[in-house]
DNA sequence: ATGAAAGCGCTAACAA
DNA sequence: TTGTTAGCGCTTTCAT
């Protein structure tokens, strides 16, 4: 009957379900979106029953060639093993789910190749939109201009021109957890870091704007990978020095996570022979032993936003930044009480 | 031009192409698709120079309506924050990216309801496969069944009539790591489990499988969710009693990291006090304080398989069960030395 | 080795 | 309120 190839599954298609229902394809296609002709109540409760009998469903390739759109979203982390990409991934499914949308999401292994070979991908499979998490802005940035495809950076701390960019005051962060720790008496404030990029230089300053209005000088400065690892080799080499830290900032959960490991194979405890707050706040962090003091990113929120400008852009609104504040939250590591689960 | 709408974005498509390289639409197809049919090399040279010129990119829903595959694969997942999940969700998302496919990542909160309903949705989106990793097998087997989508259930840990399956051996895993404890000397050992489900019962056989075998009396039980707060709230349970157990053998590495936070609060050393064995072994377990000892599974081969599984199924061979065995590597939370970092 | 053309399942403009 | 129908961009058969 076909000069080509059958379809693959023995599917029902739209026009089953005309004839069974027996009205046309477009009425039933009104039916399925509600729209965009009315369809008087006899003939909608006909088609449902013909839907359900035959076991109808859409067929989302098709409605998208047709639509132009997929209703999906593309996620760029560097990598999802880590907590906070994984908390941002959790959000944005969330989210997009109750609108509506699926997420696609995928895993640069902070690897700017694989990032911008990603971005083509989700581009050719039609993505509505993309939100890119990533470190350090490169390439892949001027890809989503280039393609034209809408986007939103998540996890930048500044405006962007041209994008539309999520994230959190990084700098006002950073000094708000290094205050805290000045506060419980420290004067050297060690800190680790990543390697360069756009989130890292604001919390180094963060750092620098706490310790100077403090009067103090500069404290020993570290870089290492956003990881468990690197977290442990800074806190290695931060120790292994003439005149250690009494305290310690560590730009992100993972780092502050192997650094309590040093410290404990070095034989120092947190907080009595070294205090530690760090950056990000998931739940691992609470959980450490001791608990880690953190600078909080209120990932949900950041998230929500992210989501929202690109399913239900606002018309005739410039491309903007909206900067979240991240919130410290007191545990056991800086020398304050543990607190409570659930608190 | 046309009489419908215009399609959304001013896309290049393949006639353009041909156009440009003066050849047909099926010459481009066949460059771009390497076949199925032989190009002469000067004119897929002129195709393949066209396509650059022109930015082209082809539409995958276009090819996906045409072809009756996608090339994406959906993964349920119970709970993407928890590691194990995470894990699982980064190796089968790069497995599949080397095949080719894309990954649809869905949550389902270990919801039975959100679990069917994201299912449907991953169906109606077309995709190639599903791989389903769940706690509990619910209706959304079912489900998957009647719904004649190829699929994998992932962590199972026993055969299941009609369904390809790729797990662990929990029984002897669980065995294994109780084992070592009662080799450390402890005739008292409490498991944390999770709640009914398959996964479940197959660690609580090897748990009492390790003791009776050891001639002791069967240790405490406490059941609680695979979550560091469910963790916590157990071994606090564990603990209120007259008789606590010397030793502890949690289910999953996010039950193990809260029951380590219970017992610092109540004051108890580990291992010294309580020495504390888990199934998983991912990364966070192998960076708590103390280092715990676990009985790690395979993720990234039982991802693989499960991929591979979907993505070339062997012709005829009837759905089967690859298990997987999981390895116990010891840290210091039992007892043993730390195991040193990259280990 | 290449071209022409059918049609995958859907939406929506237009006609009735 | 409902039906008819043109195509979205692609693959592939069949003809050349």
């Amino acid at each position: 009957m076909s000069s080509t190839t059958p379809p693959p599954r023995g599917q029902v298609t739209r026009s089953d379900v005309a004839r069974y229902a027996g009205v046309s394809t477009a009425v039933v296609s009104y039916v399925v979106n509600a729209g965009p002709r009315p369809v008087a109540a006899a003939t909608a409760t006909r088609v449902r029953e013909a839907i359900r009998v035959l076991g109808y469903r859409p067929n989302a390739s098709a409605r998208a060639l047709r639509t132009g759109s997929t209703r999906m979203l593309g996620l760029v982390v560097p990598e999802i093993g880590n907590p906070l990409f994984a908390g941002l991934a959790v959000a944005v499914e969330q989210t997009a789910g109750r609108l509506g949308h699926a997420v696609l999401l995928v895993n640069s292994e902070s690897d700017p190749h694989i990032e911008r070979r990603l971005i083509q991908s989700l581009v050719s499979r039609q993505v509505d939109g993309i939100i890119l998490s990533t470190v350090q802005y490169g390439a892949a940035v001027v890809d989503l201009s280039t393609l034209g495809v809408p986007s939103v950076l998540l996890n930048t701390f500044e405006a962007r021109e041209g994008f539309e960019t999520v994230g959190v005051d990084a700098r006002a962060g950073a000094r708000a957890g290094v205050e805290h720790l000045i506060e419980h008496g420290h004067t050297r404030v060690a800190l680790i870091i990543g390697h360069s990029g756009d989130a890292v230089e604001a919390r180094e300053q963060g750092w620098l704007d706490a310790t100077r209005a403090a009067g103090l000088p500069d404290g020993p400065l570290v870089r290492a990978p956003f990881t468990r690892r690197g977290g442990y080799d800074a806190a290695m080499r931060l120790f292994d020095a003439p005149v250690p830290p009494s305290a310690l900032f560590a730009s992100s959960d993972m780092q502050a996570v192997g650094a309590l490991r040093a410290l404990d194979e070095l034989g120092l405890r947190v907080p009595d022979d070294v205090a530690v707050v760090c950056f990000d706040g998931t739940e691992e962090a609470d959980f450490a032993t001791p608990q880690l003091s953190a600078v909080r990113q209120p990932v949900e929120e950041m998230a929500d936003e992210a989501v929202l400008r690109l399913v239900s852009p606002r018309e005739g609104v410039a491309p903007h930044h909206v900067s979240f504040t991240p919130l410290l939250r007191t545990g056991r590591s800086c020398g304050c009480p543990v607190r409570p689960l659930d608190a």
